[in-house]
DNA sequence: ACCTGAACACCGTTCAAGT
DNA sequence: ACCTGAACACCGTTCAAGT
């Protein structure tokens, strides 16, 4: 089925479904030639929309960065927008935790990225603080986000408690908390971010 | 050469060999050849050693890992040994980043990781923090050291600037700060770090 | 017990060929 | 321009065979 009069194919297509292959069967689980199975397609097809399969993850990233909301900073209240963003965008990463490693190591040229970074810039810049600080800010936070959507309270442990439960008497507790994790990442998340805004409490000059 | 009376290899050879191979070439640059290859030995030897890659890899964490000092909470001053502690952890990370991803990413069974989650644990509950708060606080802590060591501030732009200064208004200024990436990123870093410790001023009851 | 050589089922990527 | 089929140089892993 060489050349159709309508392509097979598209750059959003395959995005597309890249994401949806890495969210049900992981990351290692993606190759071109099962992204290209399950768009009925020969794998050297997808080379005609994309030079490489990192330029395929860097779309894929891009989508995920593009679902972060930064609007929280248009009423000019940093705090309700530097909050705003950092829960939508833990969220995204909690919606997509297999794309996750994507977004941490997030080299190269990512459009989407610089567009995210650019709006919280601007709304912290825009609320008074100096360009030098609003960066500094904005990484801290960023930080934050990137080290709980990566590390789980959770993935430190393994499954069965009992292995390790008596080697290290001061992790007894938190073996008992292990039910509990996703409250415990979702505290941690908090006590971080609600530190650092209280501890910008000097605000902008 | 099968069966030298004297053997080729050794668990611990092999993971410092890997670490060396990371270390210089990256994680992608690490294969069971190349790593067999630098042994001077065929890649099937390795698992009469280790029963996977991924065993390997584990291995190399758990070296890394047990280069974090953790020592800073033995006086019983609970900000001095989180500090200590949240500098080790970054630097250690910081000297091998290439092995970053693997240790951002967590998972398993990783012995050394459970001994520097018990020494911070110990500290935090020794200096009077109920178990509850230790955890919360210790995650924060570490969301902090694996956000900075996984996304340090220069890997979100691109090497030639102009491509999208003119696109992205606000960041014009952050542009200017490229060269200047290493102290942005230790400033992210110690003010979310300043902050939460000053954030926990109320101190354990 | 430890290492080899060959094999298996995979990879990402290239390229001539077809329409 | 877009897709195929075959190939290339790789992977992780297994296994019978050798000492």
């Amino acid at each position: 089925m060489p050349r159709p009069r309508t392509p097979l194919l598209s750059r959003d297509l395959i995005r597309d479904t890249a994401l949806a292959l890495i969210d049900e069967h992981g990351l290692a689980g993606l190759s071109m030639r099962r992204l290209a199975d399950a768009l009925g397609v020969q794998a050297a097809s997808l080379y005609s929309h994309y030079p490489t399969k990192d330029d395929v993850l860097d779309a894929v990233a891009n989508l995920v960065i593009d679902e972060v909301d930064t609007s929280g900073f248009a009423g000019g209240d940093w705090r309700r927008g530097l909050r705003a963003w950092a829960h939508s965008y833990r969220g995204v990463l909690a919606a997509h935790p297999n794309v996750t490693p994507l977004i941490a190591s997030g080299a190269g040229r990512r459009e989407r990225f610089l567009a995210m970074a650019d709006a919280v810039h601007g709304g912290l810049v825009g609320a008074g603080w100096a360009p030098r600080e609003a960066t500094t800010i904005a990484g801290a936070v960023k930080y934050l986000v990137i080290g709980a959507a990566s590390t789980p309270f959770a993935s430190g442990f393994a499954d069965d408690v009992q292995v390790y439960l008596d080697r290290y008497p001061n992790l007894t507790q938190a073996h008992r908390l292990r039910a509990d994790a996703a409250r415990i990442d979702l505290d941690s998340f908090e006590l971080g971010l609600e530190a650092l805004i209280r501890g910008l409490a000097a605000a902008p000059s």
